[in-house]
DNA sequence: AAGTGTATCAAACATTTGTTTGAACGTCAA
DNA sequence: TTGACGTTCAAACAAATGTTTGATACACTT
């Protein structure tokens, strides 16, 4: 019955045309939708298969969505890890990096690259592989940034105040993503094509520097 | 067939019993988990009465979810207004204040307020009530932060700049609300009480009034 | 008492969802 | 050629969804 797809499902991967066109298709509308909205006859007929691939080649829409992310994610692989550990340069420059290639990976809406969209998504609308995505994505990336206020306050605060900081950046950016529909009303000219995407990284690195450069100038003072 | 509902349901709103329980329990559910995970049973069956009523009280679930919509803001209209337009006291602590109030709006789980919750749902996952939403409740709060952001620069950025600076502020508290699955497991120690609620709106404030004015300063100076 | 309109209910309805089934097709080894 | 295996397909399935229906009970008027 369940033939040789799941245990040949890590052995061949990408071999078939119908298991890839499904992964990428799947990836697209998960994307678009999150995980619920998402419905396996829509991803079937846009790949182009049966309505039956996706139980078949991967036993159930649930595991399509697991098998999504680990492949998305293990594409993203390359771009990032080296810029998590990278240590070089002043702060301030890798922090407006870090925002920039962070917002890049959530809002460009040109590449095939879905990783940060469901991972904006899990946020919201949590699946059962939220943990998953927070042990292998978020927490890598919420350590790198309190290592990086760090380095700009000059000093190191209590873990709750240095975690809230985090927030304080990464909600900024997040928010360029979440309420997408809502600042196309409030102010159409916000753009997200690559410029578009440069200048809200640009504020959000503006802001962010001026608080905690003003942050710990007091501090220090007071 | 369609008896008086319709034309009634302006008149007599709350006369009713089955309508007064339908339209709170509505606005518990939508508020959980956004209109498309609502279903009329659960609403129905939470309100103890039979699942046709919704649509001989209401006449379908989006008209339902517009009526908790209006009910709802109706009910917050008390609150905000007088805050929206005092222009006593220092901005500063007006920003707070903002801050403060919006978040309570949004977050605390206590009271049967779901208005802010709507909102940032609707958000994330927009309706067809969206343009009502931004009308009603978004754009005054959009306009407020504006002109509060206007008087700590103490000069008028360009429009798209001073609308980031708000999209900076409201961003760093609606992260709370969207990404709170997430800080529950990056960061357990936050709490979502009126006591966490006001620690988190401190930090915001704090930060924003330090980025708006070392950003001030160094615009002036330089 | 009869009549009228409102409200509530259990049941059924049509549609959509994820999933299963059984047949058909192709490939390759014996 | 035969038989086994992996793959694809149309069709059907079971469950859940929003909605409709027809009957029944109640309140109030005539």
């Amino acid at each position: 019955m369940e033939g040789k797809a799941d245990v040949a499902g890590k052995v061949k991967d990408l071999n078939g045309k119908t298991r890839a066109s499904l992964l990428h298709m799947a990836g697209e509308v998960f994307a678009e939708g999150g995980f619920h909205a998402a419905t396996v006859r829509d991803i079937c007929r846009r790949a182009r298969v049966n309505a039956a691939s996706i139980n078949y080649h991967f036993g159930s829409k649930g595991e399509l969505y697991a098998a999504v992310l680990e492949y998305s994610y293990a594409q993203t692989l390359p771009e990032f890890p080296g810029a998590l550990k990278d240590r070089s340069g002043p702060p301030g420059e890798r922090l407006s990096l870090f925002i920039r290639g962070f917002m890049q990976s959530v809002l460009d809406e040109g590449r095939p690259a879905w990783y940060g969209k469901l991972m904006a998504r899990e946020m919201v609308e949590p699946t059962s592989a939220l943990d998953r995505i927070v042990d292998k994505a978020i927490r890598p990336r919420h350590k790198f940034l309190r290592e990086l206020v760090v380095e700009l306050l000059g000093y190191r605060p209590a873990d709750e105040e240095l975690s809230r900081m985090a927030f304080s950046i990464i909600g900024q950016c997040l928010f360029y993503y979440h309420a997408r529909q809502v600042i196309a009303r409030l102010n159409p000219s916000v753009r997200y094509d690559t410029r578009g995407i440069g200048r809200a990284a640009a504020h959000i690195a503006l802001f962010s520097l001026s608080a905690l450069k003003a942050i710990s100038r007091g501090k220090k003072g007071g």
